[in-house]
DNA sequence: TGACAAGACGACCGGTCGTGCTATTGTGGC
DNA sequence: GCCACAATAGCACGACCGGTCGTCTTGTCA
């Protein structure tokens, strides 16, 4: 990794780190070229455009995204671990450490919904590529016999980012002290009205066998 | 109302409509004044800091929700019909007319989140508000014996809230089309779940008769 | 040692921002 | 018709915006 690299890379940290306060759009070049300890010009030598600094931003979040949430989601086996994996690592996502907590695609979410562009369009795919793969982990959950057939895969999706954000909404705005627990609450009642029906009125609880994981060939998308 | 009032009232109408789209923060007094056909000086005249005038804009959004979503919640008789009535209200509200569709209040939680000041204490007020009435409107449902006794009211609101921002989120950013269905489908489960057990395994569906709605003196809260 | 490229620099561009101050216009009450 | 006052316009300010410029330093490699 040459020196720009590296130089670029810290750009695009510190970036991040001032959005996920202010937003992409509230990025400034200045500020940034303070907060780095370099001249305006300087900074903006390493990108094409203020809009390229911006899609650079949101890429990173992607892949940060993926190495922390989707990636340990999908070390777990597929069916109801997985699906419990991926909201784990989302929740550990939005929950953060110290300042840094909060949703970065949440913020760009109201940012851009009514703003057109290269950004608005990298994250909306995003976005799709996200509730793909919850649709994904959930049919799988079904196929493997831990979830009921009959479950709506992509109500399912809808639901688990709905807890998502009521759990950032909490957090972030109106400040519920208990705003994690009642997520744990809410997914775990979900998760349980998502599995397939006991059918044995009642006996002894006792793990039902798993299917192993065969191989399967590497998906296109870049989420999950 | 004087012709002074007037214009502050097209003033705000109209920050409202472009703040909707660009944030309270996007409001810029020069194209403001443009859209109003009004100088920047002549506008500004009306309010003493731009950020006068984003709380007006904020004071009028949470006077058109309250005529829009709670007032019509507060006609039904309390319990589940009043809870179904505000999530009704709440869905209309999200789902708009045209182009103007999409919470306010979602916009400006994301921006906000993580800025301190006068209007985002009046927004976290107002939303506080509004889950108080949310818990209020499901505790009165579990009193009038539509709810199960032992439904987490907050846990409730918490959920409540999470489903009607995945509409706006699937709505305005991904652009799912079914969002509106699948919003109604995920409220209708929660309210069956919400539910008082029945207890008499199967029997001909009939309705409970509901209790008469005693009159109660006005509360202090603003919303609800 | 010399050639070359990467990186950073400060100055500066045209614009727009929020916000004052002053002058002009419109208007309702007498 | 005149006056007082509210509404608006004109203008300028300092700050900051994204972006460009030519220039200088600092390797790196032959």
């Amino acid at each position: 990794m040459s020196k720009g690299d590296i130089r670029r890379q810290q750009i695009v940290d510190t970036a991040m780190r001032e959005a996920s306060n202010l937003g992409l759009e509230g990025i400034t070049l200045g500020v940034l070229a303070d907060k780095l300890r370099l001249s305006k010009s300087g900074l903006f030598a390493h990108f094409e455009s203020k809009e390229q600094l911006q899609l650079a931003v949101l890429e990173e979040a992607i892949q940060r995204f993926i190495a922390q949430v989707v990636q340990p989601g999908l070390a777990e086996p597929r069916g109801e671990p997985r699906v419990v994996a991926l909201w784990e690592g989302w929740q550990r996502w939005i929950l953060g450490q110290g300042t840094e907590r909060g949703c970065f695609f949440m913020s760009l979410t109201a940012e851009y919904d009514d703003r057109p562009g290269a950004v608005r369009e990298g994250l909306v795919r995003s976005q799709k590529d996200w509730l793909g793969a919850l649709e994904r982990a959930a049919g799988q959950a079904v196929s493997e016999g831990h979830f009921r057939p009959d479950l709506d895969l992509k109500l399912f999706a809808y639901e688990f980012t709905g807890l998502g954000m009521a759990l950032q909404y909490a957090l972030k705005l109106v400040g519920d002290p208990k705003a994690a627990s009642r997520a744990r609450q809410a997914f775990a009642a979900m998760l349980a009205r998502s599995r397939r029906v006991e059918r044995p009125a009642r006996r002894a609880a006792s793990a039902r066998p798993r299917r192993a994981n065969p191989a399967r060939p590497p998906r296109p998308n870049r989420i999950g």
